[in-house]
DNA sequence: CTTATATTCGGGTACGTACACGAAATTATC
DNA sequence: GATAATTTCGTGTACGTACCCGAATATAAG
């Protein structure tokens, strides 16, 4: 029920029915000084009245305060092209908000390599930016990066995972708990009783990236928790070249009851790979993201399905949740969930990611 | 290899470089009459060599132009609640556009009846509108209205349907086929050699939905290219209400081989509701869309998968390609395929319809 | 060459908000 | 009660573009 003829009005109209000028409406509006408690109080009943909402082209276009926008987040390598499309959904957002004042300064780190992690935020924080994106790979240091952004008073919005304990701006990504245990969903469809899983981390951090650990967890849940007694046998590569990979995959694959393999991240590709060589394209594979590499192996059917979070958006959302709070003045989800999509040989043409 | 000192320059600027008035650059901007062709040549060359970018918001602001788009799709039902999520999506769109003058008036029909689409239409043209969203549900009367507005010159906006030889501005939403390919695969996951399939068209126009046979369509296609043997069956119900459904589907299941239902739309709730009743919650079913009763039966294991395709995301993109080509004059993506989502008890709370 | 008519252009204001600056009103100080 | 200090407020300009109106220039008609 409500109102339907809502006509726009502006500050002029509230300056005339108050009996004062615009700048003492917009002085009240910005909570500005300047302003006695009466009249205050009077211009402020009349907007709520109005239900007054500011033009915010107007006030974009007499805005005229720059913002700078920092990123922070691993390099897309030759290991995986992951991180191409949130970077790409960086540029889809610098576009956007060119228009709006805002600059974007990007900071990109070796996953591998915490050094330049903690090299690049100090660069970064001396740039002063008003907002900061942040994709937290390592645990310890991106805590201390918190820190000195919490000094300085700078949001931050995480993307791709969280920062366990920590609580910036936002967090936009997805829910790895939950996105272990739908596989687990998936895969019980796949599987007979006298079959074996074999749940493949595969990641060179020693501290094994604690969001693969989380997927783990929701599998093993939902595991129990329907009571399957199927084999589940998980293994950590530390290594991910094609070598390594096939040496541990080709060994256990001697215990022929094993038919489905998980694996916790992008390095999928790497596994469809070897088990085409290998020649044992028979096995359901089951992995994350949606990478070039891996989408030849989901046409040529090694790999059964991937999941995958939108990397792209995510990144474009936690932008913009940072220009809905700096600039808009909006109040932000403090957690956004991707969808959980699932990617099939079927769909992937129409997947955007 | 671009340039990266693309700093942001205005028609003043131009108008300085060209030793003309701002006026007159507007003049050649907008390609209205009144600059003689020499002086025109000498800004559009400039205009071109400063990579010149209007800005939207200032243009947004000193527009006077008030614009006015209708929609018109089904209303949402007792029958189905799906038509409820594409008009959130308008609304959605509608509230982000009024800022910029936009207003939209919407005509909502009653799936059942082809006249009230007529009627609505013909309200619809009487209010002259700048561009429309059409659901084109049914075909002939759809082609007859797309007609006039050719006539009225109007563009055109489709969501959740094609229309077989129209060419609208745009259609955004699902691709039919190869969602109903998809269901085939995803199906093929879970039948044995000697289980068969019953395909399920449940709706009351006489002229089935094209929709819905365009999906089977894509079923079928995909089961014989893969050389399945499984029996498939296909049955039309022509009422919508429990008692028809469950008497119907009660006597197929008298043929015990069967084992999988597939839905080809959101009346799959209702089939869940007789299967619970039946106490035949051990078969496997799948349909289509994110409704509420659905989402009850999905959380029961009654149903198994949804397969949806974002209903308010494709009005609200529907809409914003109007305002992309009426406001902003930008070229429009004549066909945006809707990503086609399965969602399953595990991940549907993380979906956004 | 003068006057009339078309053509080509520039000045100026408006869109709704932000904010600098200074004026007016109020309060404090002696 | 006069002056200073402080508080409170209004005027005016700017943001970049759209477009009205009238002025200047060019072309046509006599």
């Amino acid at each position: 029920m409500k109102k339907e003829s809502e006509e726009l009005v502006g500050v002029k109209e509230i300056a005339r029915r108050a009996n004062v000028s615009i700048a003492t409406v917009d002085r009240v509006l910005h909570d500005r000084p300047g302003v006695s408690l009466k009249t205050k109080e009077k211009i402020q009943q009349i907007i709520k009245e109005l239900n007054y909402q500011p033009n915010i082209v107007a006030r974009t276009l007499a805005s005229r305060k720059k913002l700078k926008f920092a990123i922070i987040m691993p390099a897309s390598s030759e290991e995986t092209s992951y991180w191409k499309a949130p970077l790409d959904g960086v540029l889809q957002a610098e576009q956007e908000l060119r228009q709006y004042g805002i600059s974007v300064e990007k900071y990109l780190f070796d996953q591998n390599n915490r050094k330049t992690f903690v090299k690049q935020t100090a660069a970064l924080l001396q740039q002063k930016p008003d907002g900061i994106l942040l994709a937290p790979m390592f645990v310890e240091e991106s805590n201390q990066f918190m820190q000195q952004c919490r000094e300085q008073s700078i949001p931050v919005v995480f993307i791709n995972s969280d920062l366990p304990g920590q609580s910036g701006l936002a967090y936009v990504g997805p829910d790895l708990y939950q996105s272990g245990y739908l596989s687990a969903h998936l895969i019980s469809y796949l599987v007979r009783p006298s079959d074996s899983i074999l749940m493949l981390h595969i990641t060179r951090e020693l501290e094994m990236d604690h969001h693969l650990l989380r997927k783990e967890e929701g599998f093993r849940t939902y595991w129990q928790e329907q009571g399957y007694t199927q084999e589940l046998i998980t293994m950590h590569i530390g290594q991910t070249d094609t070598e390594t990979i096939r040496h541990h995959i080709s060994r256990q694959l001697k215990n022929s009851s094993i038919r489905v393999l998980f694996v916790t991240n992008s390095r999928v590709a790497a596994v469809a790979k070897v088990l085409e060589e290998l020649d044992r394209t028979d096995l359901l594979l089951i992995g994350y993201d949606f990478l070039e590499d891996s989408i030849v192996y989901l046409k040529k059917n090694v790999i059964d399905f991937l999941i995958c979070q939108k990397p792209q958006e995510q990144a474009y959302l936690g932008m913009m949740a940072l220009y809905d709070k700096l600039v808009l003045n909006q109040p932000v989800k403090s957690v956004h969930f991707m969808p959980i999509d699932i990617i099939t040989r079927e769909n992937y043409l129409f997947y955007n990611n």
